[in-house]
DNA sequence: CGGCTTTGACCCGCGC
DNA sequence: GCGCGGGTCAAAGCCG
């Protein structure tokens, strides 16, 4: 009887609402999150949202939010790459440092990341967005060097591996580090992709493998919530990991002169 | 014409 | 029980 508003245009939807709720309701508990800090830096404004990065996926936009506290809105995206694919992401900027965008990846893909697609079809060509393998030996190379420096000057993972059945696992926080990338993230869909696709391996080969070093990494959590200080923010339980060369590969910024 | 972004409204969970 | 804040939907408009 309490579906007396039939005013509501959405009394129709509230039907299907109802069973989209309760699965809403059921996610906002134990949906998988993964949380991204991107620095963008001069990108922002370049890129399609604001210099959000653009991973291997095709997002489309569905809602923004203000968000209390924060002077920038929250954005909200889902997967467009796949009709029925659940995954969603929430992009927003830092409190602190409108320069760093918080990307909260959740729910995973229910198909194989495009990017991986296209490579099999062409393993010669890659996406623009997606940066390929070719430039992932440079950037992997820089990668790699960044989660050492991280692995080294912050073996503050706060992640405490187990603490959330979602498996966060909290990286640090960029801000300090030079480079303009730093991520975390638990890797839901890499896992998915892995499973279905070996190529795909290929594009995250270095994913796992930063992964375990963080898995390492947590191991010595010591005093993670240093860095957190820092953002003071991303009070989510998460996962820092590192992501994406994807995202900037193309105007990503050099760093080290080497 | 199709897809995407924007924006306002609605719904739900949580804290007080 | 009420209010707040966050998340999602859906219509309208815009762009390629």
């Amino acid at each position: 009887m309490d579906s007396n508003t039939s005013a509501s245009p959405k009394l129709e939807s509230e039907a299907s609402s109802e069973l989209k709720s309760s699965e809403t309701q059921k996610k906002r508990k134990m949906v998988e999150k993964t949380v991204v800090a991107v620095r963008i830096g001069e990108n922002v404004g370049k890129l399609k949202n604001e210099g959000l990065p653009s991973d291997f996926w095709s997002w489309r936009k569905y809602g923004q939010k203000p968000i209390k506290g924060s002077p920038h809105p929250r954005g909200y995206y889902k997967c467009s790459t796949s009709k029925g694919c659940s995954a969603k992401k929430q992009v927003e900027r830092c409190r602190t440092d409108a320069s760093m965008l918080i990307i909260t990846y959740t729910s995973t893909h229910n198909h194989p990341c495009p990017a991986a697609t296209i490579s099999t079809t062409n393993s010669s060509q890659q996406p623009k967005e997606s940066e390929s393998e070719t430039t992932l030996s440079k950037e992997e190379d820089q990668e790699h060097i960044e989660e050492q420096r991280d692995n080294n000057n912050y073996n503050n993972k706060i992640s405490d591996e187990g603490t959330n059945e979602e498996n966060f696992h909290y990286l640090q926080s960029p801000i300090r580090c030079s480079q303009d990338i730093i991520i975390d993230q638990e890797d839901p869909f890499k896992l998915n992709m892995e499973k279905s696709h070996d190529k795909i391996d290929l594009l995250l080969e270095e994913e796992p493998l930063c992964y375990a070093q963080l898995k390492n990494m947590s191991a010595s959590k010591n005093e993670e919530f240093d860095f957190f200080d820092e953002l003071e923010e991303l009070p989510m339980s998460s996962s820092f990991l590192h992501f994406t060369r994807s995202i900037f590969s193309d105007e990503r910024i050099p760093v080290a002169p080497s």
